[in-house]
DNA sequence: TCAAACCGCTTGCATTTCGCAACTGGAGAG
DNA sequence: CTCTCCAGTTGCGAAATGCAAGCGGTTTGA
């Protein structure tokens, strides 16, 4: 499975890891949305991702040790994804993409208010949101949200103010 | 050409830029590889990309404004591709995925000394090389580099010097 | 108790993309 | 005049993508 690879550049890794139209949205839903099952990525997703495609990259995100997916025990059809500390890592990526597709592509404002938020942010967010991501996936104890928000709840929060006045 | 988007999500949108496993290695190579002829960057590819898919990337990557090209006054049969200014604003994405990639995947030493280079000078070196890229590809005055070489050449001096310990 | 909805996928199949290798017409160099 | 270089193009088999339907099992709600 760990097949070879096209050179050793760190950019070149990382597309072979989610140099696809669908991985990092998978990602994307699962760091920002929540999401931890296949119905909720599958039904949840902006995009429409086939099922047999979400199939097929949870597999190999999970191979790849971006994802790890255990049985939910409160509900034996189930499975829960979780991520890992690599994916939880790319939060700083997924700012400096989401802020440059916020700049220069044609976003939609409802969809992009999470990217300005997050860019704003700046470092000290993201290591806030980094730290409750690793509460939320691996059990590692974080202290409480400052303001009593989690950054995923204020990131939402502002994603349905914006959408509720641009309906 | 400008199809239709699967949602206005700055991430989703920045996947259809560049969201397949060459496109990304082509402006890296620009950016960092000083590339602007379609040879060099056939032949100068690390991963080894075939003509006709270069060819089709570089077509794409100009109808989505990310490169320009346009023939070489000097030599009637040669094109010269340029950044734009989207393109040149990668970098920090660049760097982020860069670190990311250094982090979490079996890189290669002298393959990732730039990614390290680049993480660690932060914002301002990134801004540096930025005004450098404008200069050489738009044709946008900079000051002199503070250091009397730019940095890309910094950059490459690394990855040589770290290319020559290591065979 | 039993049907309906939901669970994570899998299968079949048509379409699209990828990727290798060979090749093209034209221009530059010697 | 010929050899090399230039930016691609063409043909074609392999692989990935994507739609729709289906699968065996579980949970839910009446």
């Amino acid at each position: 499975m760990a097949g070879e690879h096209r050179s050793g550049c760190p950019i070149n890794l990382s597309l072979e890891v989610f140099g696809d139209k669908w991985s990092l949205l998978i990602l994307r839903d699962m760091i920002f949305g929540g999401r931890r099952h296949f119905r909720e990525l599958l039904n949840g997703s902006q995009e429409g991702i086939a099922s047999n495609i979400l199939a097929n990259r949870l597999k190999t995100l999970v191979e790849l040790g971006m994802l790890t997916r255990r049985p939910d025990p409160a509900h034996k059809q189930k499975a829960i994804y979780s991520l890992t500390e690599p994916s939880i890592a790319l939060v700083p990526v997924l700012a400096a993409l989401g802020a440059w597709g916020r700049r220069w592509l044609p976003v939609t404002e409802e969809l992009s208010v999470r990217a300005r938020l997050l860019e704003e942010g700046g470092p000290d967010l993201w290591a806030r949101f980094m730290a409750e991501l690793r509460e939320e996936h691996l059990g590692v104890p974080t202290t409480p949200p400052p303001d009593g928000r989690t950054v995923r709840d204020r990131l939402q929060a502002a994603y349905l103010a914006t959408k509720s006045t641009s309906a």
